[in-house]
DNA sequence: TCAATAATATGACATATGTCCTTTGGGATG
DNA sequence: CATCCCAAAGGACATATGTCATATTATTGA
């Protein structure tokens, strides 16, 4: 992560996602402007929350790290999103990680910083309230979708997900280890390598090594029903 | 629900939960003191958010209201919830319906009531982001543990918790009809009644129509893991 | 390059859970 | 009281998913 030392395109960002709107313009906290190259990761596991971030530019991938190493996927952030906004108000150990996954820009800003200048600014406090209740509800939703569907509609929804929004040019889902995966759709290994070989065997994906080719979108774009990773 | 005319009581209440704080003094909304007998409901599924409630005193049934009827259990909250906030500052429509399991009194405010007085004041902003995100962390960590664990640890979680919650002194669990229970804990209704009867042959439970008798305590309890349904 | 290690691939079997169908029992209703 | 109906109870079987063991292949480090 680089800082970008350019006070006038940070001015840009702020106008352009009209942040300038939820920060008193008197008491504007310090922010500076920072880059993330594509793979890049910002490590807070387990931590207490230092720095809130905001992309403003690129996209970002959302992990869970559990204990035991494991990953599961949260989900995918693009062009806007707020990092931290939960743990503003409330001291929780943090469990996400983020990586990016193409070049990206974001706004960071000290937390205690934010909370000195904004504590008392109700436009900055409403923008928070927006986007915690929005999470709340898209998560609510798609763990309702995550729980009552089969491995095959969840791994079809990866695939899909994953296919559209990582590297769509190249038709090709690069995965991690395969027991990650299994892990983040919540399923053993044994049983993630037996519905990605069914796939096969249908024709529906093209399989080697950790390569995955998506062959008949439509099919999967059924199977994955109303489940979305994003 | 009927509406408490004493504003002395009122006032009482909001001392006792430290509400007057969150207010501003100078433009306090108008707000009702309302009471709900043990088993009254509120039905909100569909609309969108009117009224804004407080529970102060009592204890509320939070229910999850499909298109086709059936019902699953969010929750139970006690001595002091809100309901609503998640919905203020974005219009989803309401898919929770309350019910009251023993007298309970809430403050009601109407939410234009309550934007227009309150859209500006920070302690009361302040206020909803804490609960919110509250709310989140605590369901993104209940709906982790229930979709990794199988029926018998739901089920054991279920009854230990409408146990606890709704009648501990008659150490009966009265259910509703089992098909509903079956929806609630999402499964099947012959896997429920497979699961139930299994607890019977294991002498966990004495099960006579709908009323379940809780024999071993201990065991539901470590079949339970962390599953609350609280 | 070769051995050591880690990850993939797969078979066999057990368990969890769903679907379908039939029977039974209790309560509502005429 | 007889009838009807819904929900409970349960049998039979199918499918989804997990566990364990083992073989195969890829990766890495000396």
């Amino acid at each position: 992560m680089k800082t970008i030392h350019d006070s006038a395109q940070l001015q840009n960002w702020l106008k352009r996602h009209q942040l300038d709107e939820i920060f008193p313009p008197d008491n504007m906290p310090k922010m500076r402007l920072v880059s993330m190259e594509a793979g890049e990761q910002i490590y807070q596991t387990g931590e207490t929350l230092q720095k809130v971030h905001i992309l403003v530019k690129g996209k970002l991938k959302i992990f869970f790290l559990q204990e035991d190493g494991s990953i599961y996927l949260i989900g995918f952030n693009q062009s806007f999103a707020i990092l931290g906004d939960l743990e503003l108000f409330e001291d929780y150990p943090l469990h996400n990680e983020v990586a990016a996954m193409e070049p990206s820009i974001l706004i960071e800003i000290d937390k205690e910083e934010l909370l000195r200048t904004c504590w008392d600014y109700p436009p900055f406090l409403r923008f928070l309230i927006k986007h915690v209740s929005q999470k709340f509800h898209s998560s609510s939703v798609k763990a309702n979708a995550l729980s009552r569907y089969p491995m095959e509609s969840r791994l079809a929804a990866y695939l899909l997900t994953v296919y559209e929004e990582e590297n769509q040019s190249v038709s090709f889902v690069k995965t991690n280890r395969y027991t990650d995966l299994a892990n983040l759709l919540g399923c053993s290994y044994r049983h993630l390598h037996r519905t990605l070989q069914q796939f096969v065997e249908n024709g529906w994906i093209e399989k080697s090594g950790r390569h995955i080719r998506i062959l008949d979108y439509a099919v999967l774009k059924e199977l994955a029903k109303d489940i979305s990773y994003i």
